[in-house]
DNA sequence: TTGCTCCTCACGTCACGTGAGGTGGC
DNA sequence: TTGCTCCTCACGTCACGTGAGGTGGC
């Protein structure tokens, strides 16, 4: 029989971590002084001390082991954890490996050519709800036009229609751009209404936007002028991560103060396939 | 200005999460109601917690965060960070993978041939300490001579020339294995004793076992003849981890009840390079 | 009056590390 | 009497999740 600090150092493992072992009922002491409280160990435990060890090593949680340990666990049941336990260390591994080539690539960008101040480009890939707009559209022939001015034109007539229609806003304000297979784009003002709103107009149309598992976004603070910077900011983190994107890229305008288009703040959204 | 609900929706993060991010103060809301405590947050501050976002996705806890975001971080330190990051995350993904590469190796044992119940096959690495003993030796011819009558004649005259000595045990029981370079074996007895005990005596010497930082260790139960299963083990795992053992190979005797060997409990240790 | 949104505690998580304060036997 | 080993609380860790119990404005 070995006293507690003893058999610690036999087995390499702390007293504390004895003690706990003896807390959670996974390895009790063989005995223990009624007077003085005194923990003591057989030889023979360290065996199953060291099972202990190596299952935690696999992995498992004290709650596991000590389940695995009462239940007098067959080979077969063994095995059938182990793969459990496998599919999640692979997906673990893969994690790390991933978050891993993630860390390597910001420190590419912030010593390579250009220069990025890079906390600026917070790229967060997200989940979107889907919302449903009331849309009218306007066609341009690629992504050099001028789109200021054709918004400019939509969203007045927008917001005029739907009020003729009597319905209201029940969100945010959105510019969708829909590039189509002649080159040309398609430039969507919109508006959120409620899911249930029906809108009986000739120029308005109604159009579901639907929920994305994984969308990459970007919010942009400023004038539209400098929103291609944060375009091109979003371009490159895409091309960068090996993503693709699908379906309409669009512009979410969270605050646009009238008065001062500098502290207007859009998010942009790239849906991910 | 958005409500804590609004805001934690458009971000996709709960709000508890911006509730104890507002705790920290890492994200204070733009304005909170001195009435009620309801939070308000800004458009703007979605890029603030984008940003963190992107940070703790990059693997940095909170407390980093908050003092890289408090001190405004340059570009550089950032870098700086980043590699310290980096060298982090490596060494969690390849410990990732290890332990994965484990399991795997488990599950090949316990379905395998021949099928081994895979409990008993506890092998543990861990340091060993330096121990002091007092030894004599003999040789045999190899691995497959009778050990039993050799140290049946080295104990009783290690004991007895310590005894004549003054010298005391002070720990177990040893038994060492050389291999020699021709093949035979240095069969060793020792015991511990006190590192700064001195032995004058024409048989018996003192040897010193330096620690190890790691060391392959099994604990056998039971006699002395079926410890060769214990090693047969114990040399499998060695091959199959890859490991190579240096020096010599340990016998300690943690328990050995004179009146029944099979009641015996043995520490088999494989010093690793 | 009933929902709705929001609030503040405060416990739980996982496996111990780390004091604080105290005790029995050499 | 002084070390030594051991004991029992009990807080702290990390980033929130999850109730419990309550409140102000439509």
């Amino acid at each position: 029989m070995f006293g507690i600090g003893q058999f610690a150092q036999i087995a390499k493992v702390s007293v504390r971590t004895l003690r706990h072992y003896d807390d959670v009922g996974l390895l009790p002491p063989a005995a223990v002084d009624a007077q003085t409280g005194y923990r003591s160990y057989a030889a023979s435990q360290l065996s199953a001390l060291n099972r202990i060890l190596v299952l935690k090593d696999l992995g498992f949680t004290l709650a596991e082991i000590t389940q695995m340990i009462e239940a007098g666990i067959a080979n077969e049941e063994l095995v059938g954890m182990l793969r459990l336990r496998r599919a999640e260390a692979e997906r673990k591994a893969e994690d790390e490996h991933r978050r891993l080539a993630r860390v390597a690539a910001r420190i590419d960008i912030l010593t390579g050519e250009p220069a990025m101040t890079d906390l600026e480009t917070a790229v967060v890939v997200k989940p979107i709800d889907a919302v449903t707009v009331a849309v009218v559209g306007e066609q341009a022939s690629g992504f050099d036009a001028e789109f200021a001015p054709i918004f400019g034109r939509l969203y007045p007539a927008l917001f005029a229609e739907l009020g003729r229609c009597g319905v209201a806003p029940a969100g945010p304000t959105y510019g969708l751009y829909n590039q189509r297979d002649d080159g040309d784009i398609d430039v969507i003002a919109g508006v959120v209404i409620a899911a249930d709103a029906e809108v009986d107009s000739s120029t308005v149309t109604v159009r579901r936007l639907d929920a994305a598992a994984r969308a990459a976004t970007l919010v942009h603070q400023g004038d539209m002028e400098s929103i291609v910077n944060s375009y091109a900011i979003l371009d490159r983190w895409i091309e960068q991560a090996g993503e693709t994107i699908v379906g309409l890229s669009r512009e979410v305008y969270l605050d646009c103060p009238p008065d001062d288009q500098t502290k207007w703040v859009t998010e942009l959204q790239f849906v991910l396939a």
